[in-house]
DNA sequence: AACGCCGCCTGATCGC
DNA sequence: TGCGATCAGGCGGCGT
């Protein structure tokens, strides 16, 4: 499940080997990617088109493009959304594409293949989502008088809250239930109810296990040659390699076992449809 | 305006 | 052993 700190790294990597590369074909598997963007339409804009940059914004992957010179016109937005499952990554003609390949941007020698099974994620030419989003949790413009002030306007249970993108951008159901339990929150305290100074350590740990999801996420070999998927460069994880994040989360996914910082069980719960996990010792 | 709920998807896992 | 039911979850849309 890619969140802020994964989503950054990929674009981190994936941005200079992307850069100046022009699509000689559009090919798309799934038409439901694209949505609300038509096939015909997508095609059009992006055959022999330039990427030019490559940005995240919350959880999501911003290309700016040129449009071909036959074409003209402005720069425009590409949009990029892994949802729970995407995978983007730059590999040989020669590979073989997934089984659940959605869109495919040829390059010539390489291609640019945007694999989702369950296709929650988008690949899209609609950049309206972006408008919706809250402030960037690393960036200057998320401070604690911001934050307290919006979440002194929620009834919700915090963990559910932090899920809001418009709150902040870019936390998902891991990183929320690692943050309180770092703060030492009970993730089903209302958002309102808050005091100042949990409201200050939250925004704190929030940063902090953001960060270092981001610095432990570069570095994971991420290049290979011959993985599983059969792509030169590989972003977005070998789904052939193990998996080390258990080793790196405290909470998430730890129903039942030992609380690193007291002992006692770690528990789970169902907060709006989705897993929390938290320690009832230490966040009450 | 804020909130709760549903639908979208498929692979993994569970129970019989 | 095989198969259907259940679960997981980000986000948009909708009703309240």
């Amino acid at each position: 499940m890619p969140e802020l700190p994964e989503v950054e790294v990929l674009c981190h990597h994936l941005a200079p080997l992307l850069q100046g590369r022009v699509i000689r074909a559009v090919e798309v598997r799934r038409k439901k990617i694209l949505a609300p963007t038509s096939e015909a339409k997508f095609r059009r804009a992006l055959t022999g088109a330039r990427f030019l940059t490559l940005e995240r914004r919350g959880k999501y992957l911003v290309f700016t493009l040129r449009p071909p010179a036959a074409v003209g016109g402005d720069p425009f937005l590409l949009v990029g959304h892994l949802g729970m499952t995407g995978r983007l990554y730059l590999a040989k003609k020669s590979a073989p594409l997934p089984k659940h390949t959605a869109v495919v941007f040829d390059f010539g020698a390489r291609r640019l293949v945007f694999e989702d099974p369950r296709a929650f994620g988008r690949m899209t030419l609609d950049a309206s989502a972006l408008d919706k989003l809250g402030p960037e949790p690393l960036s200057d413009a998320f401070t604690p008088a911001a934050f307290a002030a919006a979440l002194r306007r929620s009834s919700q249970a915090v963990k559910v809250k932090l899920l809001d993108q418009s709150l902040v951008s870019g936390v998902g159901n891991i990183y929320a239930s690692e943050s309180l339990f770092r703060a030492r929150i009970s993730p089903r305290l209302a958002a309102r109810r808050l005091k100042s100074a949990q409201v200050h350590r939250l925004w704190q740990t929030l940063r902090d296990v953001l960060g270092e999801a981001i610095a432990w996420g570069s570095t994971l070999p991420l290049q290979f040659d011959g993985g599983t998927s059969g792509g030169l460069f590989y972003f977005g994880r070998d789904p052939g390699a193990p998996d080390h994040d258990h080793e790196r989360l405290l909470v998430y996914d730890r129903d039942g076992q030992p609380c690193v910082a007291c002992g006692a069980p770690l528990r789970r719960i169902v907060q709006a449809a989705r897993s929390t996990f938290f320690c009832p010792r230490c966040q009450r």
